[in-house]
Formats: C-alpha cells, structure tokens, sequence
RNA sequence: GGCCCGUUCGUCUAUCGGUUAGGACACCAGGUUUUCAACCUGGGAAGAGGGGUUCAACUCCCCUACGGGCUGCCA
C-alpha cells in the first residue's frame, strides 16, 4: 500500500508527479494499492483549484488511485485525539510557549550566530501551574540518543536527537500540523510504503518518534531525491515548465512523459525505451539513485519519439485530439479526422510531440484551394506545371497502389529531363502546398485518387493563371 | 551556524573490489535518401580533489571542495 499525499498550494509539480509516478509503479507492479490524500491542514494556502489541478495532472500522466480522494483536514478531529492520547500516555505535553517568545529566543541564538533547538520550558512543568492560555501539544522527544531509519534508498540515516525539537503536533487553534496529520493518516490508512520527496528525509525521524510513541509499525521509507534544472539548480518557475500540465500543454504523449520520468533518477541495466507494462515489471526501489537528476528536454523529446511511432493509430488521433483540447484549438472535423488516422502511419515515425506531428500532418488537413508557401510556389515553374498536367491524365485509369504510382512517376520524371526530386518537390507544392511534406507516395495514397488529381489540377491551373 | 544527503562522459545512468569503465540522449564525421525527419556506420567524451585500507578501489573509510535538503503553530 502507497500513497501519493500532494499538498494543494499550485499545480502538480513535475517532481510531485515523479514522485507519484513511483509510487504507482511500484504498488501497481505488485499488485498492491495506492492512495491519494491531499495534504491541505494548511488552511491558509490550500484551494480547490489547486487540488483540481493536482488531479488533472495525475489523470493526464495515466495514474489512478484507489478509493476517493483523501482530504487530510477532513481527519483533523481524529489527530487531535490522537495528540491528546499521546498527552494521556506522557509522550507528548502542552506547550504555553507564545510565537513571540520562541521567535524572541531564535532571535537571540542567531544574534549570537549560533543555533539551538528550541526547548519548551513547559516539558516537565507541573500541571499546577499551567495558565489559563492557549497551548499547543508537543511531541515529548528523547534528547539523546539517535533516530535510525532505515531507508531504501538512501540506506541508513543515523540522526542525533539533540538535534530534533519538540515537534507541536496540534497547534493552538487545535489544527493538526501536517507532521502528526501525516503519521496518523499513513498509520490509519494502512501505508505500508512511504515513497516521497528527500526534502522529508529529516522529517522521517521526527515522524518515526511518533510511531513510536503510539507503538505503531514503522513503514518502509524511501526517499527519492529531487529534480533539479538543467543547471543543476532546484527545479523552479525560472527554468521553465515545472508544471506537469505544462508538459501535456507542450504535446508530449503522455506514455513518453511516464517514460522519461520514470528513467530520471531510476535505472535498471541499460533499459531505456520501455513501455508502461514494462516499467511496472521492472520497476524496483532498488534501481532508485541518490543522486538528484537534471531534466534534459532533448532526451525527453527522443522518449517522446519513440512513443509516438510505438502508439497505435487511433490511440494517438485520440490523444491528439484532447491536446488539441486543452491548448484551445479547434477540434478536427469529421473528414480531418478520417484523414489524419488513415495518414497518421506515415506522420509518427518522424514526430516527437503532437505539435509535430500536426505539422508533418499538414496535406491532410488542409482542403482546397491549397495554400502555398514561397517554396512551394517557387517550385510550380511552367515546366513543372506542364508535367502535372500530364500526369492528371495518367492518373485516371491505373491501380492506386504504391509500386503503380512509382512507375508512372519515376518515368514522368525521366521522360521530361528532370530528376526524380525535382519532380516530388513539385508534387509536395500540389499535394501539400509546402515543399516539406511527407513522401509524394504516401500522400497520394492517403488523399486517394480523386483528392490527387484535383490537387495536381489545381496546382497547375494555379500556377499558369499567374502567368 | 548545526545536522542530513549527494558527487561516473555535457545530460540520464550501468558497474554492487579485479571491466579496454558499458548503454542512452546530445554532439561531430561519413552513408542512405524524395524534402523534413528518420535510419545506418564510425568518433570524441567520465570516476570532484587529497589522504588512507587492500595484492587490487569508481566501488570501503577519513578530510576538503562543490551541490542539495532540513533546521516553522508550511507541507
């Protein structure tokens, strides 16, 4: 049992959705399950939108959870008592302390240029003299000693207690923090796999001395280290996308995004293009590195390449279509649309993204009359016009098949003097209206014969108008 | 400041004491070609620095440097 807890203060950060993306892959891939919570106890910088973001992010991605989503402030009343069992049992206390005077005395220690934890003067103090005041409950923690945990990825983390505070586990207008908030929902909700962020690396032991102080099992830990930039920097807004949604906005299929994700900061052996079955078979916390990893957009297009010409045809009209969705431009009609799947086979060898793949896909989704470029234009001279001509007729009464159309068009070009890619350049500006375009032979066959001729008709009625 | 984690080609990484340090992306050169792309062949490219341990260290230990994280009544 995993379980993906995001906190709803933005979108779905491309490392939270690695971070998913692993916990996915390993539960899935055993068939274990996976929980989503969304971790709003703080009330000042959660929003519904965000948490909707969150959640369009993981869709697009292709993961799904197990049961409702999870609000975590939801259980507030549950980890209050908690917080009051552990006062109960003496392995928590109230604290009376006010901000002011704990930020007076971090104050203090940094004036000095030094740092100290801060040590409640409430411990061990006698109930008698509690004050009529609000309090927070803190976490009683050993002071000496160390916190071990053990961890699958980055081995054993030995941390001393003296370094650790009195962690509050309900503050004082009894709202759980997210420290207790987290213990008690994985505990409740029987996680027994914590796979996150390294950020919560030093968390873990304050975290464990919860466990521990409810006599609860501690989960397996794995902490996962963050992605960074490609300048080795923390990921943030200044290197670009970070937003996973940013990434469906870009036209990465999103098969090429689990990919890519999946293989940043995770190996195993020399796989590299695998698809999600795969990865689910393979996947391991054992294949999981230390190290944070950069982001690298050219060999996250080549993943995407390689998913792109590895999808099926009506797969990928399908997702093609929702990009179009959610960039905000038009749909495909009805006829683009039975174009573009019979064209697609000969498009998605040679695109890495959905914007890509449009334009290789441009001849089918133009209609006449057909727009030109300059190139295209220029290469319509009177001679290539006259050969267009000709080949109208030609093309009336043959077997619309490959090898026919070769024929007829290699001799075309032989019998007026030209070479064969003179020739498709002038096709390319008729069929396409562009000089880059997919092979004359694969559009021809795709548009059909009817839409060919009056293509090439129009090309060379076109261009001897203009004189 | 304290504590924790990290450091193999430009990038993602393999290696789990003995390898000509492998693969992928990117890059460069050549080839193929019907444009673009793709594809094929070849090439350059790495163990942060310094000490140990060992017959032997990228691999184990220590120090330094650099990067990151935590150090909140944020998550």
């Amino acid at each position: 049992m995993t379980r993906f807890a995001p906190s709803p203060t933005g979108y779905l950060h491309i490392g939270g959705g690695r971070t998913a993306l692993f916990n996915w892959l390993y539960a899935r891939g055993r068939g274990g399950k996976v929980l989503l919570r969304i971790e709003d106890t703080d009330r000042d910088r959660s929003t519904p939108e965000a948490s909707a973001a969150i959640l369009r992010g993981l869709t697009w991605l292709g993961l799904d959870w197990d049961g409702d989503v999870v609000s975590q402030f939801d259980s507030k009343d549950r980890h209050a008592a908690v917080a009051h069992e552990m006062l109960a049992r003496g392995t928590a206390y109230k604290c009376f302390s006010t901000q002011g005077e704990i930020a007076a005395f971090r104050a203090e220690a940094e004036a000095r240029n030094t740092y100290a934890v801060f040590q409640s003067p409430w411990r061990d103090a006698d109930p008698a003299t509690y004050p009529d005041a609000p309090y927070v409950i803190r976490m009683r923690a050993p002071r000496s000693g160390d916190t071990v945990i053990d961890d699958k990825v980055q081995g054993q983390v030995r941390i001393a207690n003296a370094q650790l505070d009195d962690m509050i586990c309900l503050r004082s207008d009894g709202i759980p923090t997210y420290m207790l908030a987290v213990v008690v929902d994985d505990h409740d909700m029987g996680v027994t796999h914590v796979i996150r962020g390294d950020d919560h690396l030093n968390n873990a032991a304050r975290q464990q001395m919860v466990y521990d102080a409810m006599g609860w099992r501690i989960p397996v830990w794995a902490h996962i280290p963050l992605i960074h930039g490609p300048d080795g920097k923390k990921l943030s807004k200044r290197h670009g996308a970070v937003g996973v949604e940013e990434y469906q906005k870009m036209g990465y299929p999103a098969a090429g995004m689990r990919n890519y994700l999946t293989r940043l900061g995770w190996a195993h052996l020399d796989a590299e293009i695998f698809t999600t079955e795969a990865a689910l078979q393979m996947f391991d916390l054992e294949g999981i590195g230390r190290a944070p990893a950069r982001l690298d957009f050219k060999k996250l297009e080549n993943t995407c390449g390689h998913h792109i010409s590895m999808s099926a045809d009506a797969a990928l009209l399908h997702e093609l279509q929702a990009f179009l969705a959610v960039t905000g431009k038009p749909p495909l009609t009805e006829p683009q649309q039975d174009l573009l799947l019979k064209a697609i086979y000969c498009v998605k060898d040679r695109a890495k993204t959905f914007p890509e793949l449009l334009d290789k896909a441009h001849f089918v989704l133009v209609s006449r009359p057909i727009a030109r470029d300059d190139a295209a234009t220029n290469s319509l001279d009177a001679a290539a016009c006259a050969i267009l001509q000709s080949l109208v007729l030609q093309l009336q009464n043959l077997h619309w098949t490959k090898p026919e159309l070769e024929m007829i068009l290699t001799a075309a070009a032989t019998a007026n003097g030209i070479g064969f890619g003179k020739l498709a350049a002038a096709l390319r500006a008729a069929l396409a209206g562009r000089t880059i375009a997919p092979s004359v032979y694969d559009m021809m066959l795709v548009l059909g014969r009817d839409e060919t001729i009056e293509r090439l008709a129009e090309a060379a009625n076109t261009a001897q108008s203009l004189g």
